[in-house]
This record gives structure tokens, C-alpha cells and sequence, in this order.
DNA sequence: ACCGATTTGTACCAGTCCGTACATTTGCTA
DNA sequence: TAGCAAATGTACGGACTGGTACAAATCGGT
């Protein structure tokens, strides 16, 4: 939503040009993520978001030809942005336990403030993921965040502070798991059980213990007590 | 589903009756479920579900007043019959250690083999819990899950197995959320990942990995290696 | 066997909302 | 400056779908 901005407003390169068709189909996306993180696919409507678009609802057509073809170009978005913010992460430059501990509350912090690429998550889900099957590259764009968990996970083990029966993909799908339940069910389980999770230090504490959960389950129990999971502080880029 | 049926089949009781409101009712209430399950609450037609009833669709709004009443009724529903499978577990007869594997283990193969009550959750968790509010005896329903956990916390601390530390609340969202999520993300996770964690033996083996990420959170670092957390057969009360 | 209340069926309306036909402007290139 | 392609605005169509008006059948009680 930044970048929607700027192409309108300085016209730099070109010359003077008042149309800026990449800064339109931005300015759409990001309204559409809005909508359709909001409503839902069937729940968001089409004319809503062309109101909050600076342009009209023919140029949403005009991109991206559907609702459908809409929906699917914002999850893609969504899932691009991310991974990208996670690539930032240096983690090899950490020891293992250290760098696990950072890895995971990077990952919970980072779902609690993206709101939005949640529950884009959550509804692609009630649609039982047949719109990540249409764009092939989505799988490719996501899959070295296995790769970074693996090559930590194995310098780990090389050390001995990590147990050998431990698998990668199960071990990011703890930290997945932990760091988006948090966000995607606030609402039934804070109604049902209180909001006392989801106050500031509820949530700074429960971010710990979700570092302090995975690590208990990768750790070589020799190692268990002398670990220093503590700092959560500063871990995201921004 | 079976209850709707037999009321209308055998007449018993109250002589010969072709009317079966409860009937009538209750098969309005499955069939909604695994429409509303399927395709959410914007996405789920009225119409449909009349059209698979065995009812008309004046039915619907005679009984429920509105799409929201259905939906909502629906919900209640599913939270219902879920927390009272739930009540038929007897924690209190087993040793903590043992009690909390069986827990673990059991709510991730409950959730497992009831995908739409899943699914109710997470539609209702798109629509931020706005259904909840309206119903004000669901959370009295479920939180008797919540004093389960904590009688069994407190034996285990007591015991010396347990550590002081451990929260009530915070133990049965960990066990909530790997359980959860196993089953709401699936199709995103797998769709990225590989289906690998979701063969039969993987999710067997994710099962027993829960009940370990559980117990070695909830654990005393003494007695972290002598526990034999490794039998999941027949924990479902079916 | 009659009567009011409950329960059910049918046809239909009215609003919403996705998508498009048609017309127009802008920008680039020759 | 002519001309073509890319980009955009407006108004509208038409299907879908939630909800209802109207009517009728059924049942329990007396």
C-alpha cells in the first residue's frame, strides 16, 4: 500500500505520464486483501472494493478477470510478501539453540502482526486450497523456509544439543502451528476462555512459552535445563 | 444424522404421527452442517440445503428464523455434541503422566475424525466470533475442558512430574492448537510441503509426536526421559 | 367431530452482485 | 499529427438467492 502511492504521485522516468497501471493494480490488491481478509471469497464483494480503489470496478475486470482470478493473485501476493520478510532472517550466523529460539519467535511475532495474510490463510483453507493448486510457483516461493529449518536443525544435531529423531517439516509445522492458532483462533477461544492470552503481556508471555515448547521438544534432554530462551526482544526487521 | 432418522421410521409413542418436528429439525441441522462446513456461511445456499432435506426451505426459517439463526444454531450444535465426547474421557482414574498423554492424544484424533466441527470453528473465526457472542451457554458448555486440565495439572505438580510453572489455560490451548491446526491447514500446509504428514502412518506418527511436545513442555526435567508416552491405540470412546 | 394452534408446501418477489457492452481517453510511435 | 493499442469510465443486464405471502394440512384436546 506504500508502493501504490508512490507512482502516482512523482512522475519521474517516463516523462509525464498520469496513467500508472502497476500502481493500479497495486492499489487494488491491496484493497482486495483488505476485503477479502475481512469478508471471505464468497463473503467479499467486488463493488466494494472498486468504491475504496482509486480507479472502478471495469479495471479490476481488466487485471484480473475474475473474482476468482482477484482472490487467487491476492494469496499469491500475500505468501510473497511474507516469505520474503522471513528470508531476512540470518539464522546461520547464530548457534543452533539460540537460532531455533529466534526462529520461533520471529514466526509467532511476525503471524501476530500479520493479521491479514492469516486469515487469507484461513479462508484458502475453508476452500480447501484450490486456489495455491492454480498458481504452481506458490509452493516454490515457500519451500526454503524448510530449508532454513533443516540446515539449523542439522547444525544442531552435528552439536549434540539437538535430538536426531527430530524432523524438519514436523518441527516447522510445531512452530507454524503454535504462531498461527494464536492469531487465527482469538475469537472463539478468547470468548470461550477469556481474553487473558490476548493482553499485551499475555501475549508477550505466550510468545516465550512458544519458544520454550519447541525448544523442549528438540533439545537433547541432557541439555534441557541450561538454556538461556529468554530475549525475545528485537527480532523482527522493522 | 442417525437420530433424524429414526423418529420419523418407528412412530412409538405418542400413536400414529406423520409430523416429527424434532426429526425435521434435527435433519435440517445435519444437512446444514455439512453445508455450512463446506462452503461457509456466505457461501452456503439456503437453497441447497432445503433442496436436500427432506423438508422445504419454509421450514428453515419457520425453525430458525433466519440464515444467521441456522448458522448459528448449527454451531451451538456442533459445540455441543463435540465437548460431550469430550466428558466421556476419565482422566481422573490414570496416573498424571499417563492421564495428559491420553488427553493429548485423544483431542488430536477427536479433531481429526470431526473435519466440519473444525470447520465450523474456522468460519466462525473468519466471521471474528460474532456467533458466539449471541449464544451465551457455549461457553459454559466448554469450560468444563479447561477445570480437566487444571485437576490434572495440579495432581501431576503435586506428584512432583509436573512443573510449577505450567498454566492451566496455556496447556490446553498448546493442545488445541497443534490439534487444530493439523486439521485446518492441511490443505495449504500439504498443498506447500508435501502430503508426507497426512499419509496414514504420517499421521499417526505427527499423533504421538504431539503427546511428546506436550509432555516435554509440561514435564519436570528430572523426569523427562522415564515416561512411556507411546501407546495411541483406542482412545475414541468409538 | 369440531377448533385453535402448530406445522408444512408452493409460488413468488425483490434486492444484491458479478460481469460486460459500449464508449472514451491516454500514450507511444512513426 | 495520425493512428493504434493500452487503459479507463459508465451504465446496465441478468442470474442467483434470501426471505415471504398465501394457503392448506395435521394434530391435540374437548
Amino acid at each position: 500500500m506504500g508502493s501504490a502511492r508512490s507512482g502516482t504521485e512523482e512522475v519521474a522516468h517516463t516523462g509525464t505520464r498520469k496513467r500508472d497501471p502497476e500502481a493500479v493494480r497495486a492499489d487494488i490488491l491491496a484493497v482486495a486483501e483488505a476485503e477479502f481478509a475481512a469478508n471471505g471469497l464468497s463473503g467479499g464483494r467486488i463493488d466494494e472494493i472498486a468504491a475504496k480503489t482509486r480507479t472502478s470496478k471495469r479495471m479490476i475486470y481488466y487485471y484480473f478477470g475474475d473474482k476468482n482470478g482477484l482472490y487467487r493473485a491476492v494469496l499469491e501476493e500475500a505468501y510473497r510478501k511474507v516469505r520474503l520478510e522471513e528470508a531476512a532472517l540470518r539464522l546461520d550466523d547464530l548457534e543452533p539453540v539460540e537460532a531455533l529460539c529466534r526462529l520461533a519467535a520471529f514466526t509467532f511475532e511476525h503471524h501476530r502482526r500479520n493479521e491479514s495474510f492469516i486469515r487469507m490463510v484461513m479462508i484458502e483453507n475453508v476452500h480447501k486450497g484450490t486456489f495455491l493448486d492454480q498458481s504452481a510457483d506458490i509452493a516454490a516461493v515457500n519451500r526454503p523456509a524448510i530449508e532454513r529449518v533443516a540446515t539449523l536443525l542439522d547444525r544442531g544435531k552435528a552439536a549434540g544439543v539437538f535430538r536426531q529423531e527430530i524432523d524438519a517439516l514436523t518441527l516447522h509445522w510445531l512452530i507454524s502451528a503454535v504462531s498461527y492458532f494464536n492469531v487465527s483462533n482469538r475469537h472463539t477461544f478468547g470468548r470461550i476462555f477469556g481474553d487473558r492470552l490476548w493482553t499485551e503481556p499475555g501475549q508477550a508471555r505466550l510468545g516465550t512459552e512458544c519458544s520454550e515448547i519447541v525448544l523442549r521438544y528438540v533439545l537433547t534432554d541432557v541439555a534441557l535445563s541450561d538454556c538461556k530462551w529468554s530475549s525475545p526482544g528485537a527480532m523482527a526487521p522493522e
